[in-house]
DNA sequence: CCAATTTCAGGTGTACTGAAATAA
DNA sequence: CTTATTTCAGTATACCTGAAATTG
């Protein structure tokens, strides 16, 4: 740890930038906390969102997060394999598969969820309520914007 | 696109989890808008990262995007053959190697400077100017809070 | 001898393209 | 026939652990 790390900010730093910072910063921390239940921060990702949205297709979940359909179907592979999520056939359309938590994917969201809170008051304990506020709401701005390209 | 997406919302939305989605649609533009220029959305992070810090060793680099240093002597060896940077013995501690962008990565950054400003601008085109420096500023809060832990 | 940096070996996870099968 | 979804095959990149070599 013998560092300088002379920052020499020649122009200002893009928000794009700053984002991708905090989300290097966001990943590490949560690979870590966690490493002891065997899931990464992307697949932890992936089972938020299905918290948050519901069941949904492999092909929609690719859509929300911006990557193609074959790269959510590895993603959804490997939960499947750890049994977190499950897959059943559409009803109203037998070509979709619906993926969905299982009861072990909905206890591991409960039993990380006060480390994540943790995780979220670190980072921003330097912020009042508000500005935690209007954080939020920025970056749903942007996300919404993002979408809409 | 024959989406519903019904968003239902349960718990608050963390913020962590908003940065993670807001970065996951920069990933996903950047990756298009640099696909021409054969970098990745990391390469081009890790050749943003030199530009804004001046040159540093690969360690300095790892504890920066908070990777090991293994994770970031594979960054630098792909951009290495991509002649995008250099790396040159340190003369003041031999064991150490600096890397630095070379007048290709220079170039590079350059050429999509403008698209990449682009971006940032259709990001964060709903937000005000406050706005915008209130959002950087959390986000640069955020990035130190995790530093320190 | 100890600490920091780099490198080598091996492994997993993430994401891509292209192409094919199935169903609406 | 066209489109959406899923699956298969192959590939590149990103990130990790563990161990060894070099230098300070």
């Amino acid at each position: 740890m013998t560092d300088g790390d002379a920052e020499r900010a020649s122009t200002p730093p893009l928000l794009t930038y700053a984002v991708k910072q905090v989300e290097l910063a966001v990943r590490a921390h949560l690979d870590d906390l966690l490493k002891p239940y065997g899931v990464t921060a992307m697949q932890y990702t992936a089972l938020s969102v299905l918290e948050h949205g519901g069941e949904a297709s492999a092909a929609q979940l690719a859509r929300h997060s911006f990557v193609t359909a074959q790269s959510m179907a590895d993603m959804i592979r490997t939960l499947t394999d750890k049994r977190l999520v499950r897959r059943d056939r559409d009803p109203a359309d037998r070509k979709r598969l619906l993926i969905s938590l299982t009861p072990g994917g909905l206890e591991l969201l409960d039993v990380v969820r006060k480390d994540v809170e943790e995780l979220d008051r670190m980072m921003t304990g330097a912020l009042t309520a508000r500005q935690r506020e209007a954080l939020r709401k920025s970056l749903n701005e942007c996300r919404a914007a993002l979408q809409r390209i």
